[in-house]
DNA sequence: GTCTGCGAGGTTTTT
DNA sequence: CCTCGCAGAC
């Protein structure tokens, strides 16, 4: 349809600004509600957006609606996520929208970098330095650890750990040393407050924070000073606020402040989708939402444009089944779709390999998208993966773990970054003690303690102490030597780096040529060695794409993680929370079993609360497929290595029969007979409904294709090559033979015995391994 | 200051 | 069962 055209003579130009403006098509393809997320922009506001009805779109179509109409500039948007994979999603997709405008949106970021951003300013307001420096767990353990020495706390007793999920716990809620409750006061014999109360001077001293006190005193800062409270509340003149669901008390805090009386708020989240809780995300903020705002707008947003119908059906039936909820309901218009399949399996092993051939089926059958990229295994806890690994990795099926040790996490990651960090500033004391002894120069605990008290007593840094040390003979002569050779090396680097005679890149080459690093993991015969040396390089990378070490250090500290962006056709396998946000053709929900999901720890801990969360997780799995879904259960299952049999989930209780087929393997259901015959009286909750509803012949409709012949067939024609190996037994590797490995690469055999082999790999050294996983180079 | 052996513990995890 | 961390022995 031709759009009728207004001519102005006047103001020509102004109308054909209108008419571009509306043509802008981040108005044009959305749907009623969402336009008036995106148009209710005054007042406050509450998005409740199910899964996959488009929230990213609506909070973006929303920031472009509110720069086009010109209610404010760009730098006075204010948009927070949670995750920097969620901004960087937000900043891209509203460059789609608009082009050139994110350079001059400062504020779109999450809640910890925005926050960074804040204290770095105001810094002094709350006693720390601007260059503070920000801890992570590792660095709070250390801390923490070094204080129950000197107060004597038995470690045993209560572990590092525990002190600082506390005190998590504490800052996830605002609570400052003083303001712990009488009750709590008593925690571990009292020594939980007075661990808390001297880690916080701890942190200051060091002029470190937390995590948890980037929110914090940036909260600190906006209560008490009025003036800069005021600087950003008017700054701000609009605030968006992605998954909501996820706040904690602190966040919560920090936005409240932030919005003032303005009130132009929009909080965007699903109550649905809270699943974060147990690490302090309270529910009640996005149920309470009215009452902290009795003038809020609430805007559900319900169209799901992901899903096939039986798919969100039963996803909506499983998740009414809460009691705490605001109520949405999810719908769609895609086709009916396959129905969710349900199988059980006699154990996790036959699982895995059910599935993973269910996923070779998909890749050869289904004409729709299902490649290996579009297929997912969501799994409950990550113990659960493995099995899936070992089965992939011998049928020789790619995949990916998401949600692994994080790149920067890592140890020689972390060393490294912190010698970078010395040398940018040497006042990072834990950084400067993170390399004393890196490599091993002789300077063991003792030497250290040393150093603190003689840094203690003169008020000074470490570094700054350890290069008076000498003048105060407080070291024997050889660990004195080389600590001299460390601190002659870090001023020469600091040289390097002040004078900017050479590039941070080949600057961080040589800090870590000359101070052995490098040399120390090549000497290093063990065989994750040549895998951290492997990391280095990748973190020199890493460099390349920031201007200077400031911008790289400034960075890494909140980002924690490295975006493998591979391009190889791979099945990801992840655990259930890795999984939200992300959507998948193909989803496969195995371990529905009762105590591993819903997991037995969140039921004794936390009840109904934590059986509700659960359900969620459940609905979080359920609503990532687009097309097909299939959940499993074993009859036993291995957990530490012991068989424990199991109960189907309660969640199946949830499922209604006409959007679940059940899916017979051999002896169907047959896996838990015995558990039938069991009286189910003495406890409701345990009736599952299972044998009235599933074991019903579902009644199947014609279109539909029939996955449990196809999966036969394909088992009868289609065993692979390397599945022939297998079953045949026929591995017949010799000693020095060239093999290859889908997780290690290619290497050498070196000593074979049975079913073991000792493998020189290339690249990640010597490892034992299982010759069924190995493959010669004919076989690929 | 570094190596080895024993014992405990082994959901979910971002910043 | 397997991994990690600590304590005691060199």
């Amino acid at each position: 349809m031709k759009k009728p055209i207004k001519y102005d003579n006047k103001n020509n130009q102004v109308v054909s600004d209108l008419l571009e403006k509306r043509q802008r098509n981040y108005m044009l393809d959305l749907n009623d509600q969402q336009i008036k997320a995106v148009k209710s922009v005054f007042g406050p506001l509450l998005v409740l957006a199910g899964a996959g009805t488009g929230k990213t779109k609506a909070l973006t179509s929303r920031i472009a609606y509110i720069l086009d109409e010109n209610f404010a500039f760009p730098n006075q948007i204010l948009a927070v996520t949670f995750t920097n994979k969620a901004a960087k999603e937000m900043k891209n997709r509203i460059a789609l929208n608009i082009k050139n405008v994110v350079e001059g949106m400062p504020w779109i970021g999450t809640f910890h970098s925005l926050s960074v951003k804040i204290l770095r300013k105001y810094s002094e307001y709350v006693g720390i330095k601007n260059n503070f420096s920000i801890l992570d767990t590792e660095d709070q353990i250390r801390i923490i650890k070094q204080i129950l020495k000197i107060e004597n706390i038995d470690e045993k007793r209560y572990s590092p750990r525990s002190f600082l999920s506390l005190i998590d716990r504490w800052k996830n809620k605002a609570i400052t040393p003083e303001k712990v409750s009488e009750e709590e006061k008593e925690f571990m014999e009292g020594n939980a407050t007075k661990v808390f109360s001297i880690y916080q001077n701890r942190l200051k001293n060091l002029n470190a924070v937390d995590f948890g006190d980037l929110l914090l005193h940036v909260v600190e800062i906006l209560r008490n000073n009025n003036e800069i409270l005021k600087e950003y509340q008017n700054k701000f003149k609009f605030i968006l606020v992605d998954e909501y669901q996820d706040t904690n008390v602190a966040q919560y805090l920090w936005l409240r402040l932030l919005c003032g009386d303005k009130k132009n708020i929009c909080c965007v989240g699903d109550d649905d989708q809270s699943i974060y809780g147990w690490r302090g995300a309270e529910v009640g903020n996005i149920l309470r939402f009215e009452k902290d705002f009795p003038d809020a707008k609430i805007i559900k947003l319900e169209q799901n444009y992901r899903s096939t119908f039986h798919i969100i059906e039963t996803a909506s039936n499983l998740i009414a089944s809460n009691k705490s909820r605001l109520g949405k309901k999810l719908w769609t218009s895609i086709s009916e779709g396959e129905k969710v399949k349900v199988i059980s399996h006699w154990d996790g092993n036959e699982e895995a390999i059910w599935i993973a051939e269910a996923v070779k089926n998909f890749v050869q059958y289904d004409d729709e998208n299902c490649s290996l990229n579009n297929q997912a295994i969501l799994v409950r806890a990550s113990f659960q993966m493995r099995a899936f690994e070992d089965r992939f990795l011998s049928m020789g099926i790619p995949y990916r773990v998401i949600g692994g040790p994080r790149f920067y996490e890592r140890q020689e990651v972390k060393d490294a970054i912190s010698y970078l960090k010395v040398v940018v500033s040497s006042e990072n004391d834990i950084a400067f003690e993170r390399i004393i002894n890196k490599p091993k120069r002789g300077i063991g605990e003792k030497a250290l303690q040393k150093l603190y008290s003689l840094s203690r007593k003169k008020g000074l840094n470490l570094y700054s102490s350890a290069k008076l040390s000498s003048n105060e003979r407080l070291l024997n002569t050889k660990s004195q030597e080389s600590l001299q050779r460390l601190i002659d090396s870090v001023e020469r680097w600091k040289k390097i780096y002040v004078e900017n005679s050479k590039n941070h890149i080949e600057l961080a080459q040589i800090i870590l040529d000359e101070s052995g690093y490098t040399s120390m993991w090549k000497n290093d015969l063990s065989p994750d060695s040549p895998g951290r040396l492997e990391n280095l390089k990748e973190l020199i990378k890493a460099l390349e794409e920031f201007q200077n070490l400031d911008d790289f250090l400034e960075h890494i500290s909140l980002i924690l993680d490295n975006e493998q962006s591979e391009e190889n056709d791979k099945i990801s396998i992840m655990t259930l929370h890795a999984a939200k946000g992300l959507e998948f053709n193909c989803v496969f929900l195995p371990g529905w079993e009762d105590g591993l999901f819903p997991s037995q720890r969140s039921m004794d801990e936390l009840g109904k609360i934590g059986l509700e969360e659960e359900r969620r997780l459940a609905y979080v799995g359920i609503t990532r497929a687009k097309k097909n879904c299939l959940i499993s259960f074993v009859s036993n299952r291995r957990i530490y290595n012991q068989w424990q049999s199991c109960y189907p989930s309660r969640f199946f209780d949830d499922l209604l029969q006409e959007h679940t087929e059940v899916l017979t393997q051999t002896d169907p259901m047959n896996n838990f007979k015995d558990y039938r015959n069991l009286d189910s009286n003495n406890d409701k909750d345990l009736s599952y409904k299972f044998e009235n509803k599933n074991l019903k012949k579902s009644t199947t409709q014609k279109e539909l294709p029939d996955f449990k012949n196809r999966h036969k067939e394909w088992q009868n024609d289609n065993i692979t090559k390397v599945e022939k190996y297998i079953l045949n037994e026929i591995k017949n590797f010799k000693k020095g033979e060239k093999i290859f490995h889908q997780k290690f690469g290619y290497g050498f055999i070196l000593e074979i015995e049975g079913e073991n082999a000792l493998i020189d790999f290339k690249k990640a050294g010597q490892k034992k391994v299982k010759t069924n996983y190995l493959f010669n180079e004919n076989e690929i």
